[in-house]
DNA sequence: TAGTAGCG
DNA sequence: CTAT
């Protein structure tokens, strides 16, 4: 297994450098777990949490809404952004004030100023539910990095190279973990094991993951 | 290939 | 890897 350079950054908290613009941000999250955890709520509400369909024709494990302008979607007809849920046939909610502070400031702390998510993607896994490896390349432009938040049940976040082939490090994720990749390596595969049953105190058994983006 | 199964 |  490939080892991880481990440091702290000035506000004390630990950050796990995955690539030279890829990083972990332990705990950078929890401060803000009261106030975006009802709001999940209130999405779900009007987007409730589906399983979309692949264009292989398979339902993915992973159940996922949307807020914010844009909203990702797939079907048989591939992957995109749509600013309408295509189940629910309105726009999909906007996006919390927190949410967007959050997604802002953990880029910041990451080292992208101005970070302005359009989209959010709010993704819920139960046991056994996974992600296999992926890029993220339905963004307009690449310029943006990606933020991703951890909530509730830790899952194995897999971080590969360019290439599907690249072998890819194993990085736990906690509740409150943020993850925050771009630039050079804006569009390194990633994807999460296969989530174990071990229930979160504040969320039992699921593991709530937001990743934001500039789609538009 | 944001999936899965089956074969080798 | 290949069909799906």
């Amino acid at each position: 297994m490939q080892s991880l350079e481990l440091f702290e950054t000035p506000a004390q908290d630990p950050c796990q450098r995955l690539g030279p613009a890829a990083m972990v941000l332990r705990g950078f999250a929890l401060p803000y777990v009261q106030q975006v955890l009802p709001a999940i709520e209130v999405i779900a509400a009007t987007s409730p949490f589906r399983h979309m369909v692949t264009p292989g024709g398979f339902t993915m494990s992973v159940a996922l809404t949307n807020c914010g302008a844009l909203g990702w979607t797939s079907d048989r007809r591939g992957y995109r952004y749509t600013s309408v849920d295509p189940d629910a046939g309105v726009p999909w909610p906007v996006m919390p004030e927190a949410f967007a502070r959050l997604a802002s400031q953990a880029a910041k702390a990451a080292g992208f100023e101005h970070f302005e998510p359009d989209a959010c993607l709010v993704n819920r896994y139960t046991p056994g539910a996974r992600l296999s490896l992926h890029q993220d390349k339905n963004e307009r432009d690449y310029d943006a990095p990606i933020v991703s938040v951890s909530l509730g049940m830790s899952a194995t976040f897999l971080f590969g190279g360019h290439a599907r082939t690249d072998p890819a490090v194993k990085v736990p994720l906690h509740h409150g973990d943020v993850a925050v990749w771009g630039g050079v390596d804006r569009l390194r595969y990633h994807g999460v094991m296969p989530l174990k049953d071990e229930p979160h105190a504040l969320l039992g058994s699921q593991r709530i993951n937001f990743t934001f983006r500039k789609a538009g």
